[in-house]
Order: structure tokens, then C-alpha cells, then sequence
DNA sequence: CAATAGATCATCT
DNA sequence: GATGATCTATTGC
């Protein structure tokens, strides 16, 4: 039996996770989803975060340390999904834009949590550790490339290439 | 095709 | 009271 990615992968800064998560196999309610698409966001350093200027009630889980869930509602209807990086008290978080299921290519964020059926109540779920959301290393065998991107939808930072996508290359 | 508008609400100022 | 890490439908060229 594979192993979730344990804790000390989520340690590292979050534009080094979004890309070190890419091909990884996310589980939920019994569906099996590969992440083909993240972006990056920090804190003080990264004007179009949440955490950009501290902490508040809405970004609190934000500001876990890396592994856990962090969701929140966007335009009064999407749902979106981060998960955690960083050691506590540092702001980071995974961005997740795009995942692919079976055959199925699913890209933008609350159409993503929509299909998959995410909630508010997946707020801070542990990655390595509860058994209804988990995210396993990469079954990808083949050479794949990654591409480095502005971020959507955001007026800051649009010069951070913190938007990471994969690409199977046959 | 590309551009724009409308939906809809918790959070922040 | 304005806004936003979005999506879809519709309009216009």
C-alpha cells in the first residue's frame, strides 16, 4: 500500500510544493483525481494573497502548517481548494486550479470542488492524516514537463510565474 | 471566435 | 457598501 505524502513534504514554500504536487493523486469520496494544475500563494511577499496583510477569520487555516485543507467562497458561489505549506504561523498555501479524473479533464477551481463534492466542512482536514481527504505521490511513469504562468484572476503580483501546470509528454 | 454581463454572498473597510 | 484566487450565457464582430 502506497503512503500519503507525509508531513515534511508540505515544509517547503508553497511555490515549490504547487509544483512538486503536480501529478499527485488526490482521494476523495471514492474518486481518484490527478492534479494537473496549481498556483502558489504566500503572504507579506505576495500582494494578490488572502494573508497578504495578516491574519483574519476568513484565511486563519491559511495559516496552519503544510498539509491541511484550506477552503473558502469566492463571488458568492465557487468554492475553492488550497492546501496548507509552510511551518505554522507561515502563511502558504497550493492553489488547486485543475485535476483530471479517469478521462476527464476538470479545469477551474470551483468546478473542481464541485465535482468532487467538497465542502466548508473539509476546512482544515490534516492530508496525511484523515482518511477522507487524502493526497498520494504520482503514479505518472511518463516524462512529463512542467510550465510556469501568471496566476488568474488576480490585480498583484502578476509578475510572480507562480501558476504551474503539467504536461504529459508521448 | 472575443468581449461583456450577471449571478450572489461572506468578508473586510 | 464594495469587492473578489469564478463560471456561464449571451452578445457582438
Amino acid at each position: 500500500m502506497p503512503e500519503p505524502h507525509p508531513r515534511i513534504f508540505y515544509a517547503d514554500t508553497s511555490d515549490v510544493i504547487a509544483k512538486k504536487i503536480l501529478g499527485s493523486t488526490l482521494i476523495y469520496k471514492a474518486q481518484s483525481a490527478t492534479i494537473i494544475e496549481t498556483e502558489a500563494y504566500q503572504g507579506s511577499n505576495d500582494p494578490a494573497s488572502h494573508a497578504y496583510r495578516g491574519k483574519t477569520p476568513r484565511n486563519q487555516a491559511m495559516f496552519n502548517e503544510g498539509g491541511y485543507a484550506y477552503l473558502y467562497l469566492i463571488y458568492g458561489m465557487h468554492l475553492c481548494f488550497n492546501i496548507t505549506t509552510s511551518p505554522e504561523n507561515v502563511p502558504g498555501s497550493v492553489f488547486i486550479r485543475g485535476i483530471q479524473i479517469d478521462d476527464e479533464i476538470i479545469i477551474g477551481p470551483g468546478r473542481l470542488t464541485k465535482r468532487l463534492g467538497l465542502s466548508l466542512s473539509d476546512q482544515n482536514r490534516c492530508l496525511y492524516q484523515d482518511p477522507k481527504l487524502q493526497i498520494y505521490p504520482g503514479l505518472w511513469a511518463q516524462k512529463n514537463q512542467i510550465t510556469a504562468h501568471s496566476r488568474i484572476g488576480i490585480k498583484h503580483g502578476l509578475d510572480l510565474k507562480w501558476r504551474f501546470k503539467i504536461h504529459s509528454t508521448y
